[in-house]
This record gives structure tokens, sequence and C-alpha cells, in this order.
DNA sequence: ACCTCATCATGAGGTTGCCTCAGTAACCTC
DNA sequence: GAGGTTACTGAGGCAACCTCATGATGAGGT
């Protein structure tokens, strides 16, 4: 009576997410940081100031999302919020000095524990796995706001940055 | 440009998680049920009657957590809590005929958009997943029996109540 | 100028899925 | 029957999302 052996694939999929998380959680513990923050901390720096939704738009989440990830960056310090000199009901969330700090450290020190995780496997393996995520990704972008929205949760697929 | 190419395998996984979760919860609201509630019910469906704690053995969850499925199963009349005749200090939950019945529908039917989303692999490319995530989750240590972890890691399933 | 409509961010409030801590009852051993 | 252990669960929390509504503001028409 060991655990199960999950039976479909997406139970699968659901154990190794749920792995991830912890990993990532512990990984990220000592920066104070969640993989969520961390991730926008990344496209943020990628990508220079950018407003909350398209910050949203990056990270494929709702614009309300945003604000709170924002937010919680904001309080500790790793990004500033803006206003828009070209739009002042816009916000332009712009990377601190120090959030850029802990961005590198973490990149740095390859602490993200999760992908440690994913680095256990081979390169063959790794590269075998993204291939397979990366289809899958694909698979449901094309389709989805096909009558399926009753109360439109949609996928903000398209459109660029604006200006 | 318009939403990030995920960088990293882990921005992958979880973004393909999201799609996953989104799918799933369509695919699964005729029945008002949520994923994680299909799963617990799959798991009894397996098992028999099982105690909370089992249950939560088997899906990989904290005790209380599985009270809390047991709970929302138990109110949509999925399953029955009775008391363990041989240890009055335990509950066995037990599938009822409804639960039963809405279990084997919903496999039936395949509704599970999830796994709609995994069906868009070919054979080959679904078990090369398998194999992977199952790779993935037998490195994180398959359970915490003594040694087969590495290095101390987190034992969300296993976590000494001590504290 | 004024009015309308689209757009921005965000407040309010909700959901899912987890977790830890503490408590109570029942069991087990001495 | 005391003492420790084990099983479930109430209380309370947190992360990461979401929708809906609201206050500004920008853009465009008349």
């Amino acid at each position: 009576m060991e655990r199960d052996e999950p039976a479909s694939v997406s139970d699968l999929f659901w154990a190794v997410a749920r792995r991830l998380r912890h990993a990532s959680r512990e990984g990220l513990a000592p920066w104070e940081v969640t993989p969520s923050q961390l991730r926008a901390l990344g496209t943020l720096m990628r990508h220079g100031p950018v407003r909350p939704s398209a910050l949203a738009r990056h990270l494929g989440i709702a614009p309300r999302s945003a604000t709170e990830v924002v937010d919680a960056l904001e309080e500790r310090g790793m990004v500033r919020r803006e206003t828009d000199p070209d739009d002042r009901r816009a916000t332009l969330v712009v990377v601190t000095d120090h959030g850029r700090e802990v961005g590198q450290a973490i990149r740095g020190a390859r602490a993200a524990e999760a992908d440690r995780l994913f680095a256990g496997l081979d390169d063959t393996d790794r590269a075998q796995l993204e291939r397979l995520l990366r289809l899958l990704l694909a698979e449901t972008g094309p389709r989805d706001p096909a009558g399926s929205a009753p109360a439109g949760h949609d996928r903000p697929v398209s459109d660029h940055p604006a200006r």
C-alpha cells in the first residue's frame, strides 16, 4: 500500500507538478520568493519595463493576477511601479537593482531546485521532454475561444505590447 | 511577439500545467467535480474502502488534505464515511453507487478534457512523455523508505508530525 | 467644450489545492 | 489505568489564479 502508481498521464503530470512545486519552494526559500514571482522577475528582466497587463500576457495569466505578483515583488523591493509617461492610466513595472541582483543570484546559484530536478535527466531526455511540452502547448494554443466561453476566460494570445 | 516562449523547462512545464488545469476544469464541469476529486475517486474505486490517511498516501498529499477531498466527495454523494469496525478511531471511505457511476461515466466519456490534451500526441510521444514523467518522479525519491532518497529532501508524503 | 467608449490598473471577493498546528477520541502496552 | 501512540478533523494560512466592478484616463466624434 505504498503510493499509487499514477494511472493516467495527467495524474502523472500532476504528481510531477507537485514535486516540482515543493522542490521549487524549498530552493527559493532563502530568497523569499515564490516560483511565480521568479517567473515574473525573469520576464521583467528580459523585457525591460512593461505594464502589468503586458506582463500578464507574457506570463499567460489574467491582468489582475499580474497586479498581485507585482505587488509581491514590490513589497520585496525587487520592482518599482512608475507611471507611464505616455499614458497616465498605465503603470510601468521596473526591476530595481536589488531585484536584478536577486534574479541573477538565483540563476547563478542554479538554486531553483526545480531545475535541479530536470537536470537529473540527461540531455537527450530533457530535450525530448521539452519537445513534448512545447507540442502540448502548441496544441491547446490556437484552439479555444470557440464557444467555450460562458464566462469568458480567454487566452490573450494575440496582440503586441501596443505602442 | 505575443506571449513569452517559456525559457526554462520548468516554465514550460508550468505553462502546460496551467493549460491542463483549465482544460480539466472545463471537461469536468458537467459532473461538478474538480480534478483532485476525480483523482481521489479513482483511487478509491481502485482500492476499495480505505482510510483517509491511506488515501492521502496514495495521492501523495497530507492527511489533512485528504479529509478535505473526502468532504467534497461526500457532499456530492459520491462517497460515504463509515467507521472502521476494527478501529473505531478510523474511518473508511466508501464509494457510493452514485460515485461509481460518475466515476465510470467520466472515464467512459473520456470527458476529461485533460486526457484529450494528451490524446493529441501520438502513441509514441505519449509513451515517451510518460516515461520521462515517471523518471522525474522516481528521481526525487519514490518515497521515503530509508536510503532511497539520495539526499535529504522534502518529503511531502511522510512528514513526521513531530514538530 | 462635451459626451461616449475603450483601456488600465486595481479593489473586492471567490476558488482550488495544498499545508501545519492543536485537539479529541480511541487504541495499545505495561 | 496511566502513558504514549495513532486517526481524524477543526482552525487557520498561503499561493496562485479568476471574475466583476470601479475610478482614471486616453481617443474620437459632434
